[in-house]
DNA sequence: GCCTAACCTGACCGCACGGTCCGTTTGATT
DNA sequence: AATCAAACGGACCGTGCGGTCAGGTTAGGC
């Protein structure tokens, strides 16, 4: 890579493009034990051309994942202006849950830092998921001791509870939804008895850690 | 194995009970990446031994979850009798999810069918569960559209959301399943836009699936 | 049509894993 | 103390992985 951002050739474009598809499809079916050569051999290109492409596995899954992180970012920024807060919070778990059930990242815990960049997507979420929250909280549809770190943590937990049963109906993560977004109102909370996890959004975001280990 | 059931000799029996204890800890903190040859080494024991006492990884694994599984049975045995219904499903809950952060077993998804014991073991937990769900819904302390199934599923859920914050403090799962022990109140429940996964109890019980595939 | 840098490929390497095997050691029994 | 089946241990094997590289191929500016 001699100049930073060179435009690419068109067969490498290609090749690129059908290989981020592949791995995707490949991670979502087998997880982190999706294997280079898989992939490669579903995208019909070669394996060197993949670590061509991203120097490592582990580039290239943080390229799969930049891609969702920053798609559930541009939804919530979208649902930052509908005008019932509680609503679009709502709607905002439901589309990330649903996206989880096609790719569930719970195996990135697994994952080392991955990509510097993933971590200012991370950033970024977490910003946006922040306006929802307060939002919510202010129309009354949130209770107020729950922070965004909170909802970037739960809202993983739909796909994976699901994830337990073996044929699972396509939309049973609904329910489990429904479930945790009623422990998430305000009528009827009990306290909770221990405090969320480094919640502010300026200093260690890193706590959060979608994907660290 | 001559006669099915001969006592294990003295050395045996120590190398048996070592071996469980590293393969629990190797597991605990590495999941199923834990490799043998590791578990060997902590067990202080040759890797040959291993496999005399357990065909296969799977084998091993199968008997350490065992025994989580039987632990969890009886205590739900015990919180049958205690007064409250809602307490004593609270506690339950409680003690499933700090034996998670111990061990979490979420990686057995990815795990093959594993032993039979284990299933009938799974069985025996999913009917003591099921007497505790029903005890607290008579005690109106559970919503009623709830199933044992639904709470042997989400009982995994608080230490799995807490694993992705990297340096948790120890309680903090306690969080999470508040939050989540609310939506299962029937004070202020909204209807779930989703049928339980199977909950009879009879028919086919390995759709609950704690580790199937 | 030619030339060259960019690109592609698949054989290849080193490694770590699950599992086997057989020579050696050890605990029980007499 | 002698005996021997039971248990042990670690060298060994095959496999599949992530990653490399030398040599062939192609896109695209001239």
């Amino acid at each position: 890579m001699p100049t930073p951002d060179r435009p690419l050739r068109a067969d490498a474009a290609r090749n690129r493009a059908s290989l981020l598809a592949a791995a995707e499809a490949e991670f979502a079916e087998r997880g982190l034990a999706a294997s280079v050569a898989d992939i490669a051999r579903r995208a019909g290109i070669g394996k060197g051309t993949v670590f061509r492409h991203f120097p490592t596995k582990e580039d290239l899954l943080a390229a799969v994942v930049l891609d969702r992180v920053d798609g559930l970012t541009a939804l919530a920024r979208r649902l930052a202006t509908v005008a019932d807060a509680g609503a679009a919070l709502l709607e905002f778990l439901d589309a990330a849950a649903s996206r989880q059930q096609q790719l569930d990242l719970s195996f990135l815990r697994d994952a080392g830092d991955l990509n510097d960049r993933l971590t200012e997507s991370r950033g970024r979420l977490f910003e946006e998921i922040t306006v929802l929250v307060e939002r919510a909280q202010a129309a009354g549809a949130l209770r107020a001791d729950i922070t965004a770190t909170d909802v970037i943590l739960l809202m993983c937990a739909p796909s994976h509870v699901v994830s337990f049963v073996p044929d699972a109906p396509p939309q049973l993560w609904r329910r489990y939804l429904g479930i945790i977004f009623d422990g998430l109102r305000p009528y009827g909370a009990s306290p909770l008895p221990q405090p969320a996890p480094d919640a502010a959004p300026d200093p260690r975001l890193d706590q959060v850690g979608i994907l660290p280990h």
